[in-house]
RNA sequence: GGCCUCGUAGCUCAGUGGAUAGAGCGACUGCCUCCUAAGCAGUAGGUCGGGCGUUCAAGUCGCCCCGAGGUCGCCA
């Protein structure tokens, strides 16, 4: 139809000559249909060999080369070390790691990294805050007053007992000033320490934490600073540095990158961390997982590497939105000031982390998601998580059986016949677009397409299953092997969301 | 007010300019003497927020309006 215009032809005859001239081995025959559609009836050889190609290329079958082996850096979570992770770091883990996992399937060559916020006023008012807990608990709390936007949670009272028993009421003399580093340094690490833990516990492993700090003790922010004074990219005004922004791209005014008072911006940090990702380590694409809330800030990020003379279009920003967490049908509110929130390892505990990375998979990242406790935890065909997980134990089972009496598949041929029915050529289908889905969630860094059709996936197999007997049928062999083929579909589908596939449920 | 995201079935959401718009949950009807029923088959449920345009073709692109949220600091 696209061609019709160019051609000066009406697309029904279009549609004829191409579809008289299309010639394969594989086309059983093809029809025109509407207004100009040619539709291709594959024969039952392509799918024969589409499966025993499948399964001969195993557990590399869908993998495409779309990175070249260049470099790229997924950085994510990155939450502050001031309170355990909450379920939405929880969804920041589970999209950085995924897309991570399907960056590095599709050829890129991938590092992980968590920068870690440790200075500045966050970690100022959490060393106060521990402070504040710590005269309490000792009873002269009216001597170390709570921070008016202090971090509430229970887990400081929980550090500061912990810091009791090692150093004792020593701190209750000293001035704040003198004490108030060991604070900050102690109850960070402390909660810094947690976070890896919980992280580890959901199958999440970064390969580098990188540390704010680092850029101040090197002078990098000041360096990157001077780079875009000499780049013209940077002026003095009322004391301020200021970024210039008007010749650049996207942002709509000029930032403050060092305030009067001489300290640095989050700006000017972030600007030196990402020259520090692009020009210092080389990395030919940036992959930043932020709060939507952060969305704003895109745009300023963007012009800054542009004038640090990269390329904006090497920068993704993946925005994860919140998560509403759903018990008993009811909202949970969660409030992360008054230290009212559900922590991820309490979904993970609770749930599994199984069903927790899939559920937080499911949707786009940028659209809010309802997180339903109840229906995670339920084991059943409801819940998609052990219904895509049942797909390939089902798989396994059938092969236990088949092997059982010591006949081995791989010996066997595909019998073509197999492909009469529909259900067994919808999941040849499905097994031949595989590596479609694989481009499409790579290209989209979106692992939610991979869980979506996973779960359609795994309807199309069920579907063949209950169709007709496999084992005692005739041409059993085909059959195994097609669900094999499937089986193997599934079971990387869910290694690239981070789920585990089981043999047995 | 400027900018960004979103508005699709009762609920939560997929949908890369193509045919009769899909899935899960919820509701309803059937199916285990049989390789795992953690499964299958089926029914009901839609003015794709509204309008105008571009196009052979619009849920998808453009403009306007309505509604929800976010963001706009020498905060982080």
């Amino acid at each position: 139809m696209k061609l019709a215009k160019i051609l000066r032809q009406k697309p029904i005859d279009i549609a004829k000559k191409i579809s008289e001239n299309l010639n394969s081995e594989y086309i059983e025959k093809t029809e025109i249909a509407g207004a100009g559609f040619v539709n291709v009836f594959l024969n039952k050889k392509f799918y024969a060999d589409v499966i025993e190609d499948a399964l001969k290329q195993g557990d590399s079958y869908g993998s495409v080369d779309l990175g070249k082996n260049k470099k790229v850096q997924v950085e994510f979570v990155s939450a502050n070390p001031t309170g355990p992770l909450h379920i939405g770091h929880g969804r920041g883990a589970a999209l950085g790691d995924s897309v991570a996992r399907i960056l590095k399937f599709t050829g890129w060559d991938v590092q992980r990294e968590y920068y870690v916020n440790d200075s500045g006023l966050q970690i100022e008012t959490l060393g106060r805050s521990t402070r504040a807990r710590y005269f309490e608990i000792l009873g002269r709390g009216d001597e170390a007053l709570f921070p008016e936007n202090g971090y509430k949670g229970d887990y400081l009272y929980d550090i500061a007992r912990e810091i009791i028993s090692l150093e004792g009421e020593k701190f209750l003399e000293m001035p704040e000033k003198e004490s108030l580093e060991f604070f900050k340094k102690f109850a960070s690490e402390k909660i810094m320490s947690g976070i890896k833990n919980d992280l580890e516990k959901f199958r999440v492993k970064f390969d580098k934490f990188f540390p704010e700090g680092y850029l101040h003790e090197n002078n990098l922010v000041k360096s990157a600073m001077e780079d875009l004074k000499t780049r013209g990219y940077a002026y003095e005004q009322d004391g301020a540095l200021w970024f210039k922004t008007e010749d650049t791209i996207g942002d709509d005014k000029d930032r403050v990158l060092i305030r009067a008072n001489g300290i640095p911006t989050y700006f000017a940090s972030d600007i030196a961390y990402h020259r520090n990702k692009f020009i210092t380590r080389g990395f030919e694409r940036v992959i930043d997982v932020w709060g939507a809330d952060h969305h704003g800030y895109i745009a300023r990020v963007k012009a800054a590497i542009k004038a640090m003379g990269k390329n904006p279009d090497d920068f993704d920003v993946l925005l994860i939105q919140l998560v509403n967490l759903i018990r008993d049908g009811k909202n949970v509110n969660m409030s992360t000031r008054a230290g009212e929130f559900i922590t991820l390892a309490e979904v993970v505990d609770e749930a599994g982390v199984d069903a927790a990375r899939f559920f937080l998979l499911m949707r786009k990242s940028d659209s809010k998601i309802d997180f339903d406790m109840d229906l995670a935890k339920k084991q059943g065909n409801e819940n998609p998580v052990y219904y895509v997980q049942y797909a390939h134990a089902r798989v396994c089972g059938l092969k236990r059986e088949y092997e059982k009496n010591g006949a081995k598949l791989s010996d066997e041929k595909i019998s073509e016949e197999i492909f009469a029915g529909k259900e067994a050529r919808d999941l040849a289908d499905m097994i031949a677009s595989f590596p479609d889905e694989i481009k499409s969630a790579s290209e989209t860094l979106s692992p939610h397409v991979l869980t979506g059709y996973a779960t359609s996936f795994a309807g199309a197999f069920h579907s063949f299953y209950n169709s007709g007997r496999i084992i005692d049928a005739p041409d059993a062999a085909g059959r195994v092997k097609l669900s094999c083929a499937a089986a193997e579909v599934v079971r990387k589908c869910l290694e690239l969301v981070g789920v585990n596939a089981p043999e047995r449920m």
